[in-house]
DNA sequence: CTTAAAACCTAGTAAACCGATAGGATTATA
DNA sequence: TATAATCCTATCGGTTTACTAGGTTTTAAG
């Protein structure tokens, strides 16, 4: 299941790359249009700002904004920050590997193969998909 | 994150699947070949003989065994039962569909398309492995 | 200089889920 | 009749999730 805070993130981000002109998108504003819980969005976007995907101006005036294009911007970054591994297990992750307690050798494990295809066939899509073509789908 | 549920239950059938006579398995011997706290395998095992993938023996002698021929069943049927829906989300999911409170029309849902396309890519994988393909995978 | 608007920060919390564990009841075999 | 196996119900500690509360700090505008 993908989470709502992820669900939240990438929606707050296609909102804001949405916006033609680059002045700084207010909290508030994302919130009410994409009916986000107004405290657990700044606390998401808060998260995506330290993560290097917004910039953000305080004060009257302020918001976020994006740093980077949106086309310069793959979901599978995103999706790493906000969701954390894009595989299933963390024997075949290829950011956050670790070793199955269970298993003595995973090339023998008949889960590892499986989950590798999954990976692969996942990243394929993510990597494939820019904030730029999410934004902008319909 | 593949529950650990799911893990143990694909490595249970993948054993079940590899013995050549049909005689039934015992849940303690595939506890201890595979490294699985029995107590929680039993309850694995009971949840799948219940969605049909396996029937059961009990008694002296009995066991589990497959019903159906390994290369019959399909890793999407597997994941579905023990896993959930195969989908992230329930918007973009086949079998589970639920609607989201938050979009009002799932059309221009920037999470969505994506969703689906990663539904999509996973379906692939699942539905073109069978338990033959990944009990016999090394 | 004051006020308001915005991001920023810390903490807590109810509910759900996970990964077991416990303790037996039931059934079949030898 | 003893034993070995499934089957069943309940519980439980820990973690995660999705928020909520209650502020502090910074900035722009009047």
């Amino acid at each position: 299941m993908l989470s709502k805070k992820t669900k939240y993130g990438i929606k707050a981000l296609a909102y804001i790359a949405r916006k033609k002109d680059r002045r700084p998108v207010q909290a508030s504003e994302i919130s009410e249009s994409e009916n986000i819980s107004q405290k657990f969005l700044e606390s998401i976007l808060l998260e995506l700002r330290k993560s290097g995907f917004l910039g953000s101006k305080k004060g009257k005036g302020g918001g976020y904004y994006l740093i980077k294009e949106p086309d310069e911007i793959r979901m599978t970054a995103v999706i790493r920050v906000l969701e954390g591994p894009i595989a299933m297990v963390p024997c075949v992750s290829l950011n956050y590997y670790e070793k199955c307690d269970d298993c003595p050798d995973e090339k023998n494990c008949s889960v590892h193969k499986l989950m590798i295809q999954l990976r692969d066939a996942s990243l394929n899509v993510l990597g494939e998909n820019t904030l730029e073509d999410i934004a902008f789908s319909q």
